[in-house]
DNA sequence: TTTTTCACAGACCGATCGGTCAAGCCCGGC
DNA sequence: GCCGGGCTTGACCGATCGGTCTGTGAAAAA
């Protein structure tokens, strides 16, 4: 069984996770999500899980703790969760499920997701929480290699490397600003758009086809005109 | 004199504006983008200024309003100071100047940018804000006009425009997250290279050189390699 | 000179914050 | 029976929150 096989609701994988901590760790990253950490209160999270205060602390030392746990569990199985998604073949085509994959992970764990990416960048007390960065760290320098490889193997120009993972990693990061469950695109179509766009340039001109480039399949639409 | 000339510090531009309440939009700007809103009370705000807290009230009604002058009248300004920085010509360079001028507007009006972009948007009362966010949709048209008026030139394909736009708004938009004003890019530099990316895409191949298409320009070193 | 205006300060308010504490409840082992 | 320990509670703490109230001093208006 994979790191993964234990997780829960997105967000926390600690084999003692008993259920009522992974509850409150799934509604504080619900709230944190949607109110921010200053403006989650512990009765906040209290209420929505419909137990006493008091018991938050049995169960976590304070406030941080459970940010924590919501964060730098879900930014640690975020690269695990990419990772173990990535097939073999042409590099670039790893890319785009890099790109899926972290599109998948914010669907399914859009909660944990947003809380990992809103809160504490602008804390200047953020070191607190240095853990969570370097797991973040290792996720982009995944994306990084991949980015190398491609490179390495031609299918991409010589760009540079970090700049272009700051571009891919934006127009994923970015989405949960925009992005409405009720409309039909699916965040792994948006992320292949997203991909196309990047990998093939916006410009008109004659495509060229690479070993294992283009997403041969028609994208989708998502709005009123699509084409390539 | 334009909408621009009577700006002082990226805040505010009321007329009626003193320099008083121009330093409280100042201070209680830069505290929300390092503290966010909820983190910023308005004693640090009276502190920041060295003023009493009973002051911030004979100024403005409550906290609200003075968010909300950091972040609509910031917002506002994003569009005017943008639209007035488009050139005349190739529509494809019109993109390239929108990104370059946000990103401008990014690293002079840093504070009041990060406060307007980080704040509030999970704030399920959000539309206390409502007049903050039509003004951000009409820069975000802004740009959706500017690259119909590139397809419809034939100078990129025929992509979803509304996707593109969110592509280019998430390149610039993330990066207050990991821009850092020590290195040597400056923001308009970083938006070129974005833009080069978007445009001629990363695949290899050949350029095909646009009427007004390609910045010509050798972009720049960001990192260890660059090359086109 | 008297009056009005207004930027400003300090004391104060009820509400809420994160966090503590002593005590119950419940359930398996003796 | 009863005993021990983990789950759970409500009362309570000092600190801080956003916001109000009363006054003051100095300049402008009369």
């Amino acid at each position: 069984m994979t790191e993964l096989s234990t997780m829960k609701d997105g967000v926390a994988n600690q084999a003692e996770a008993s259920d009522r901590v992974l509850q409150i760790l799934a509604e504080a990253g619900r709230l944190f999500a949607s109110k921010g950490f200053e403006g989650t209160s512990m009765r906040d999270i209290a209420l929505a899980c419909g137990i006493s205060k008091s018991l938050l602390y049995h169960h976590f030392a304070n406030k941080d703790e459970i940010y924590a746990r919501v964060a730098v569990g879900s930014t640690l199985e975020l690269y695990l969760f990419v990772r173990d998604r990535i097939p073999d073949g042409a590099p670039s085509q790893k890319i785009r499920a890099f790109m899926v994959a972290t599109a998948e992970y914010f669907r399914r764990y859009r909660w944990a997701w947003i809380a990992s990416t809103t809160a504490f960048w602008n804390d200047p007390d953020r070191h607190r929480h240095k853990e969570r960065l370097t797991r973040r760290d290792r996720f982009e320098n995944f994306l990084r290699g991949l980015i190398q490889e491609a490179i390495d193997a031609g299918e991409i120009r010589k760009v540079d490397v970090p700049m272009t993972g700051r571009l891919i990693l934006s127009s994923l990061n970015w989405m949960h600003r925009w992005y409405n469950p009720n409309k039909s695109a699916t965040p792994e179509q948006i992320a292949e758009i997203f991909f196309d766009m990047i990998f093939n340039g916006l410009r008109s001109g004659e495509l060229v086809e690479l070993p294992g480039a283009v997403p041969p399949k028609e994208p989708l639409k998502t709005g009123r005109r699509k084409s390539r």
